[in-house]
DNA sequence: ATGGCTCCATACTGGAGA
């Protein structure tokens, strides 16, 4: 099973780039961000069109995530971290697919650091920790995958030096992450590149892709019970040279099941 | 230190992103 992440930076104008994507790509499964639409906004018909049904939690001008996949309906489990009933951002959906349980998620940014919502993003985290625990405890398969906001190390970073007091890798959030995987998580795309710099996101100043002055801050989490049947992995990094494209590339695994 | 670019909203400008 191919599984993909996209942080498609509005899922309505990246409409065209998002096809192409799923048509040449082909992931079975897909976790969108940054839908950047409201739930009655989201493009249902021309998903369903491309062969994917969808779940998807949209909020008005911000945020927004969904799974979809064309190995059957996914089966949504929860539209929602736990821990915070006044958190009102679209940042999270659980579904079940293929006897595999995939989060989909999007973790604040944080900036500017320190601030408020450098705080908000570290409180997420623990409530991510605290999810992710329970999941392992489940001992089944789970894939935790999605926008991060974290290089988790200087490697995954164009010029760390210029990024230390940014909030995508101030020490305390490069701490929760490296908490996170102590759980007992793999990171995938490191365990299949070790050493090796892989980037996920190029902004869009300065032809930032044009120099590879990339991030590495799109990841897929796996819990034990699929850490032997990881079989590949990469970045679709042709997709960012594509025309109104997102500052994202899709990133995917291939699980064997 | 700032701004460079691109998205969305209800728009001729501002907030947010990373």
């Amino acid at each position: 099973m191919k599984i993909a992440t996209y942080n498609v930076n509005g899922v309505n104008g990246r409409l065209p780039v998002l096809l192409r994507w799923l048509e040449e790509s082909k992931p079975d499964v897909a976790c969108l961000q940054e839908l950047k639409a409201p739930q009655e906004k989201f493009p249902e018909q021309a998903i369903k069109d491309a062969g994917y049904e969808a779940i998807w939690h949209g909020q008005k001008s911000w945020n927004g995530v969904a799974i979809l996949s064309r190995v059957g309906a996914p089966k949504e489990l929860r539209r929602e971290l736990p821990g915070d009933a006044e958190d009102l951002h679209s940042r999270y959906i659980e579904a079940e697919v293929n006897g595999v349980v995939i989060g989909c998620l999007y973790l604040p940014n944080g900036n500017p650091c320190p601030g408020p919502k450098f705080d908000y993003k570290l409180g997420w985290f623990e409530r991510l920790q605290l999810h992710a625990k329970m999941l392992l405890e489940q001992k089944i398969p789970v894939i935790l995958t999605g926008d991060y906001n974290v290089m988790p190390t200087e490697l995954d970073v164009y010029k760390p030096e210029k990024w230390v007091n940014d909030a995508l890798f101030r020490t305390e959030v490069r701490d929760a992450f490296e908490k996170l995987v102590a759980q007992g998580w793999t990171d995938a795309i490191r365990t299949l590149y070790p050493g090796e710099k892989v980037y996920t996101f190029w902004d869009y100043f300065r032809d930032a892709y044009g120099r590879n002055a990339g991030l590495r801050i799109d990841h897929f989490l796996l819990s034990p019970e699929l850490k032997d049947k990881l079989k590949s992995g990469g970045v679709d990094k042709e997709v960012r040279g594509w025309e109104k494209t997102s500052d994202h590339a899709p990133v995917w695994i291939e699980i064997g099941l």
